[in-house]
This record gives C-alpha cells, sequence and structure tokens, in this order.
DNA sequence: AGCAAGATCGGT
DNA sequence: CCGATCTTGCTG
C-alpha cells in the first residue's frame, strides 16, 4: 500500500475542485504484475442531475448508479462500440458526479486513455481509493491551469455547452 | 422487440 | 467527412 495514494477525502469533494486538483496527479496501473505510471494532463467535470451534458441528466439508471456512490469509485463505459470511457466518481453519495480522464502525459484523447491503461467493464464500480490494479498517487504541482469548455457535448445545448469544466496543462 | 445515438478516433 | 461496433435508454 503506497504511502503516497490519494484517499476518499481526496475525492469526496465537489467534482469543480476535484477536476482541476486532479492534474499533475499520477495514475497508477498494475498489469500482470508490472506497474505503470502516466501523469494526469486533461479532465472533464460532469456534475449533477441538472447537468444536460451529464449521463445522470438522465436520472438513476444501471448505468449511472455508479455516480451516486461515493467519490473514489470508476465509472466507466463503452462509447461507439469501440472505446472506453474512464471517469472517476466524485463527491458525497446521492450527488452524481464525475471526473472524465481525458489525457495522460502524452496521450490525448479519453478513448486513448481508456486504451493505454486497458480498462474494461470489469472496472465499473472499483474504488481507486482501495484497488490493487488502478490508483490515483500525488504527482507534480501544476504551473499553470488551462480552462475551457467541454468536447462532444452538442446534445447538452448552449447553456451546458458553454461551461468552462475542462482543464488542462 | 426494435431502434437511434453516442463524453471517439483514424483513415479518405 | 465517414465508418467502426455495441451498449443503453426510449418508444411502442
Amino acid at each position: 500500500m503506497s504511502r503516497d495514494r490519494l484517499n476518499s477525502t481526496f475525492f469526496e469533494r465537489d467534482v469543480l475542485e476535484v477536476a482541476p486538483d486532479l492534474l499533475g496527479k499520477t495514475v497508477i496501473r498494475m498489469l500482470d504484475g508490472v506497474r505503470s505510471e502516466w501523469m494526469i494532463s486533461e479532465v472533464e467535470a460532469y456534475r449533477g442531475e441538472e447537468d444536460l451534458a451529464c449521463h445522470a441528466s438522465r436520472g438513476r439508471t444501471k448505468r449511472t448508479e455508479v455516480m451516486y456512490q461515493e467519490g473514489g469509485r470508476l465509472y466507466v463505459y463503452l462509447i461507439y462500440g469501440i472505446y472506453w470511457m474512464l471517469n472517476i466518481v466524485t463527491g458525497k453519495p446521492e450527488y452524481p458526479q464525475a471526473v472524465l480522464i481525458r489525457g495522460l502525459s502524452e496521450i490525448r484523447g479519453p478513448g486513448k486513455v481508456g486504451r493505454v491503461l486497458h480498462i474494461d467493464k470489469s472496472f465499473y464500480g472499483e474504488s481507486v481509493v482501495i484497488s490493487e490494479r488502478i490508483w490515483i498517487e500525488k504527482g507534480i504541482s501544476v504551473p499553470e491551469i488551462k480552462i475551457a469548455d467541454r468536447i462532444g457535448i452538442d446534445y447538452a445545448g448552449e447553456y451546458w455547452k458553454n461551461m468552462k469544466w475542462r482543464f488542462f496543462i
């Protein structure tokens, strides 16, 4: 067990605090006994049922259930039948939120992130607070955090589409 | 039961 | 710009 692993206190905060705080942090992935490390470089926040870009805007379903759990669990889902999206649930139970990991080190794009970390359905609901195969550790301090609107959510309407909830280095 | 769309990416 | 490829949620 690593001293540097981020605990539940870190993840059980509002997604708009956790998302930018994740930049520069380290993702540790254990696969076949081999440890790999990646620095988080880009994230997006999805916040609550009122956020029309958030999958929880359609309420509590089998798919969104984990977002209603405590922060630190993983919300993963398959998009376009090909790419696994990796999200970390944040906040307290009953307040659906999650951070989409869009970039790692030199890896750009959430589809590539899922691919390089070998993410699949078995990670749904897993907690990075206790998992033995994926967790987050403290990393480097980020000099400047850049902010922009989220990508690929044209369906969410102008208001939510314009929220500056994407953070990157 | 059937169907349309999707928090993407890589190749024309 | 288009196809890949399959799960999900909505409709009937």
